[in-house]
DNA sequence: CATGAAGTAGATCGATCGGTCTACCCAGCG
DNA sequence: CGCTGGGTAGACCGATCGATCTACTTCATG
């Protein structure tokens, strides 16, 4: 069965957001990416643009969360990374480096937006949770992982954004190299 | 002498942008913000609002990479992330973590504003090529620091992100503790 | 069949967007 | 003096923004 308008809108918002971020996001072309009449934006999200904008975000957080406890179970930490970003890269290559990050689109909204920002950083503080709980069960103590999950979300992020800059996989392959060193040299 | 119409044009520019974004900066606020007239946008930037972004973007860059020479030359890699860190961490927190990076607001810009995405890939090489020369006179090798200035920009740009999403400075504090452990460990 | 909720299609709203235009002020200079 | 060009002030343009509204269709349920 197909997905119904609440669906195809949030896919297309998320789509849309990672293309252009929160304010070069726009209802016509979102409206026309999801083949959704204009109405049933405000039956399902009735805050409007900004409330589809943040379930966008939290959804496509939610998956990413999924898939990091998902292949978690069963690679290392320091795998898990060289794949994610692995798929990071094939995904910027893929799209000629179109698409971005939609949490960190959603993070660089500005003050008056505060739900979007809010919901960006539930996501990444859910991402640091998932990660930080695999690195203590591979034997670091609770602050060590705490600290070295976030740094590398935002390692992560970072990278992202200067390869779409550069249009260049370059800081992708920089970060994998250093965050590897940084999770197999055990000293703290 | 006050700056004219055309420096107060760029400063405003620069500030809007770290505040909503190259798509969030609308010209009736740069306006009144640089107490300009709507004419000289057009007379000092013929191309408009995307070439008076692109040249704000260059000069909040090359501004900084001048105080990256600067203070590269009296400390070491190290203490001068340190001391960067410790000034982006002191700017987001008494603007109310209102205001981001320019450079990284216009690297998030969508793919018609070809522009805007290019200086802000120039400025990100200019600043790699400045932590480069400070790493190889540090007596690294031309690989090893081309590739580790690359990740200390990337991950200083993504604890940015986090920080100004979660409104909190531990994703800097974070990025500050395992990036100097990455720089004294010298293992290569 | 009747009812009502959900979805579609599209006109329309006021506000704002970036951009253009005219008119005027004023300093520098022949 | 008059001329010129940067600067200012503000009206105005068409286009687009997010949002609201009506009218029609679809369809499951009573």
């Amino acid at each position: 069965m197909p997905p119904g308008p609440r669906q195809r809108l949030i896919s297309a918002a998320i789509e849309l957001v990672r293309e252009r971020g929160v304010e070069g996001a726009g209802l016509t072309d979102l409206l026309e990416r999801s083949s959704s009449a204009r109405r049933s934006i405000y039956q399902h999200f009735p805050g409007g643009k900004l409330e589809l904008i943040e379930t966008s975000t939290r959804a496509a957080g939610e998956w990413m969360r999924r898939a990091i406890r998902q292949f978690g179970a069963a690679m290392d930490t320091s795998t898990l990374l060289a794949e994610t970003i692995r798929q990071i890269a094939a995904s910027l290559v893929s799209s000629d480096y179109r698409l971005g990050c939609p949490i960190a689109a959603a993070a660089a909204v500005s003050a008056d937006a505060a739900g979007v920002r809010e919901a960006a950083a539930a996501v990444f503080a859910g991402w640091v949770e998932e990660i930080e709980a695999m690195l203590v069960r591979e034997g670091r103590t609770q602050d060590e992982a705490h600290s070295l999950a976030g740094f590398l979300v935002s390692a992560v992020e970072g990278a992202m954004l200067c390869a779409r800059a550069t249009r260049s996989t370059e800081p992708l392959d920089q970060a994998v190299e250093h965050l590897t060193r940084l999770l197999r040299g055990r000293s703290s």
